[in-house]
DNA sequence: CATCTACGTAAGTGTATGCTTACCGTAAGT
DNA sequence: ACTTACGGTAAGCATACACTTACGTAGATG
């Protein structure tokens, strides 16, 4: 369930602002904080969740780090949700299905 | 942008597990309580996120509100990380490609 | 009409967290 | 060695927010 963390990393805005940067393209901290209205500080933590969570990973090239994003990670979040829309379906066309035939009024 | 609020509204973990429970089949905010480790007020309160995200909805019968994933939004946040895992992709492999061209040295 | 069930909402509280400034370490340039 | 560039970490703060209890309201039931 490594889903859960990705999930929960993404919810932040800033946070997910930096998630499509590096969607684009690998980028460094500097990068990152020069386009966004936070601190470089503040990016950096976020990163850390980021990394933490695995949605990106970091490479070092001289003094700089670069972040990208882990394919894998987004991956995994899109067959989470790809599953969850399949049962989710179901369970709507079964709902509907025992509303026609008329369960919902006698059980109290 | 709607799937901003999306993955913000799934960023909370009880929230998330309402959203799967809700998945399976639907059912009522006391139902809902009765599985959770939270009081029915709680889960009130999160169904309202949840439902102002798009991601579920209500339909009164009784007394009761039985509420269902809408199944329109997770296909919509599906197709989000479908497309930015595409995206990330193509980054990544064209990242992998300048490196080998041995463009990371001299640009100080 | 009285009452019970099921639920939403208001008010209050404690903790999580996103942000800042200050500081420290590391790699490159001179 | 000194300095500059780059970035992670610590400490502190202010807001957000997840949760609780108390209360109000709409629909069923006798």
């Amino acid at each position: 369930m490594a889903y859960g963390s990705g999930i929960a990393a993404l919810g932040d805005p800033t946070r997910r602002t930096i998630f499509e940067l590096l969607g684009v393209s690998p980028r460094s901290v500097g990068d990152l904080a020069g386009e966004l209205p936070v601190s470089r500080p503040a990016v950096s933590q976020h990163l850390k969740v980021l990394k933490d969570a695995g949605l990106v990973s970091e490479s070092r090239v001289g003094t700089r780090r670069v972040y990208r994003v882990e394919p894998e990670a987004v991956a995994e979040l899109r067959s989470y949700f790809d599953a969850f829309w399949t049962q989710a379906l179901a369970a709507f066309k079964t709902a509907a299905e025992n509303e026609l035939r008329g369960e919902a009024h006698g059980n109290h």
